[in-house]
RNA sequence: GGCGCCAUCGUCUAUCGGCUAGGACGCUGCCCUCUCACGGCGGAAAGAGGGGUUCGAUUCCCCUUGGCGCUACCA
């Protein structure tokens, strides 16, 4: 049975590169009907962080990466080789710590920091590479008791084979270390917990993790976890080395550049399902011509191929995530419009312009409906004064669907006009390339504004029957007609619609603007 | 400095030795159109360099160059 497992340090937040790796772990996991479980590696007690853990679990939850093992968010611990939060097993790092003293493969170390510190130095002048010089290593029987006896603090360090290491990295392929350049890595503390490299091979072992799936970060350090599970005498698991998640200077992914924090993400109004489509999509894809890029956390457990991770690092880059998001939001809100339309008319046509409603009452029960949809959509970006006149905010936000959804937060932004008439010049009026002049302005909005007024039942509809037959009667072009009444009813160079504007304002104020627009032209 | 990893458009990538090097984001032209947007159709844009192997290399090998990672009693 295959089993990968997670295994994050609560260090504040969930970084969008851990999340990456969670998703690979998760899905390869799925993909093999294998086991993927969650483990928490608090083992660094100086970076302890309040709450790191519980908003670790709230965000994995909000994405969607169930785990079949681990810590879960009410805090009860599921799987039977807990528990799954490191420090509480440091006993049994401990004893296995012993063992490897026992078998000679580790030893304990009393050198102080400034003598390491110092010993670096000289090595860094000398142009060699930092490493332990094993003065402690054959220290006599005698000399350790004494020193353990007086209260003297140590380290473990384990004691590197020296021979090459060979591995094969299933993303990678053959690896090769040479053994004596690799370090007497530390493996119990002084203050008595281990480290991760002791940790993490104990845990995975205990926790019959078959694939290690990390991060690049990890590779260099791989050797000594092979080696310590050949002092252990343990099956050594399958390793795949995930590249490096990159800023867009190429160094790695980090806060300094910009947003890293997946919940930061979540602030934004990001889609865990953009999210998801995205993150899998940086340094991994489906290959074999494959073109389609959205897809279902469902439909990547099915076709995810841990061989198919590239081996070069992936620059993040958010406008291509803008995009996934957008393509998400458009996706979910058109199938949730789809099924409220279907609702409000049966005949309903859906074309690829939008929906053709067999009558009008559907298509304003439509909109209106819309409208309340959007609001919780951009929930959070509406001034408050726009409460004020409900109905007339619902009207508007129908018809900016488009852009809330690419960009709720330029919302306020959009709706403002709706609210408050703005300032304008008379030539904001007129339009060259559309041939409208300011003579052309005034008699297009006089004569439009006499055929509006007429209008009794204020519907889309309505309206465009009655400013279509404008222009027939006018015998100009749409153009000529429409850009001075959109003009006049928004005060805008750019607005949505004119039947889209004049509706949302409804009649009384539609005719208002028209009349002040007038006015100016006079 | 030492050790290691990596190398196709600006970015994410396809290519299992035959390539007029494909797609997506972004940029851009045109069309649609009452403006913006949406949508549709186009365009510019890439194999780091040098050696091999081969009838033929983006693809396989080597070197160079470049980038990155690790080098803590952090993970």
């Amino acid at each position: 049975m295959i089993k990968t497992r997670f295994a994050p340090s609560p260090t504040g937040y969930l970084h969008v590169g851990s999340l990456r790796t969670a998703l690979y772990c998760y899905l390869f996991a799925k993909k093999n009907k294998g086991k993927f479980i969650l483990r928490i590696e608090d083992t660094d007690q100086e970076r302890f962080v309040e709450g790191a853990v519980e908003n670790l679990l709230s965000t994995l939850s909000w994405v969607g990466l169930n785990y079949d093992e681990g810590l879960m968010e009410d805090g009860k611990e599921v799987g039977e080789n807990g528990p799954y939060i490191q420090s509480k097993r440091k006993n049994i790092h401990l004893e296995n710590a012993q063992k490897l003293i026992d078998s000679g493969h580790a030893y304990r170390c009393f050198c102080s920091k400034e003598r390491l510190t110092k010993m670096r130095e000289i090595q860094a002048k000398n142009k060699q590479a930092p490493m332990y010089d094993r003065k402690c290593l054959d220290l006599p029987e005698s000399e350790i008791n004494a020193k353990l006896s007086s209260g003297e603090p140590y380290v473990i360090r384990q004691r590197m084979p020296y021979d090459s290491i060979r591995f094969k990295d299933i993303i990678r392929g053959n690896m090769q270390f040479d053994g004596k350049t690799i370090d007497d890595q530390i493996l119990v503390k002084s203050d008595g917990f281990p480290t991760y490299h002791l940790a993490n091979v104990v845990d995975d072992h205990l926790m019959e993790i078959t694939h290690v799936i990390r991060g690049e970060e990890w590779l260099p350090s791989t050797p000594k976890h092979i080696a310590l599970y050949q002092a252990f005498g343990w099956d050594v698991p399958e390793f795949a080395h995930l590249p490096l998640l990159l800023n867009p200077d190429k160094t790695k992914l980090s806060k300094r550049q910009g947003h890293v924090a997946v919940e930061e993400y979540i602030k934004e109004g990001y889609l865990k399902e953009a999210v998801i489509n995205f993150v899998a999509f940086l340094g991994w894809n489906p290959g074999s011509g494959e073109q389609r890029e959205i897809f279902t956390l469902k439909e990547l457990e099915k076709i995810f191929e841990l061989k198919k991770v590239h081996k070069s690092g992936a620059v993040f880059n958010i406008e291509k995530l803008d995009w996934f998001n957008w393509q998400w939001h458009k996706k979910k809100f058109n199938e949730e419009m789809t099924v409220l339309a279907k609702e409000l008319d049966k005949n309903v046509e859906i074309t690829n312009r939008g929906f053709d409603f067999s009558n009008q009452e559907a298509e304003e029960a439509f909109l209106l409906k819309k409208g309340k949809k959007l609001k919780k959509y951009a929930a959070g970006f509406i001034p408050k004064e726009y409460e004020n006149t409900p109905e007339l905010l619902t009207r508007a936000l129908s018809m900016l669907d488009e852009k809330i959804l690419k960009n709720k937060k330029e919302t306020a932004k959009n709706l403002a006009f709706f609210f408050n008439y703005p300032e304008y010049s008379k030539e904001l009026l007129t339009n060259k390339k559309m041939k409208v002049d300011l003579n052309q302005a005034y008699i297009s909005l006089s004569e439009s504004l006499k055929d509006i007024k007429k209008i009794e039942d204020w519907t889309l509809q309505n309206l465009k029957e009655s400013l279509f037959e404008t222009v027939k009667r006018l015998d100009v072009k749409n153009g000529q007609v429409f850009w001075p009444l959109r003009a006049a009813l928004s005060g805008m160079q750019f607005s949505p619609g004119v039947f889209e504007t004049a509706w949302a304002l409804g009649k009384e104020e539609s005719l208002s603007r028209i009349a002040q627009a007038l006015k100016k032209l006079q």
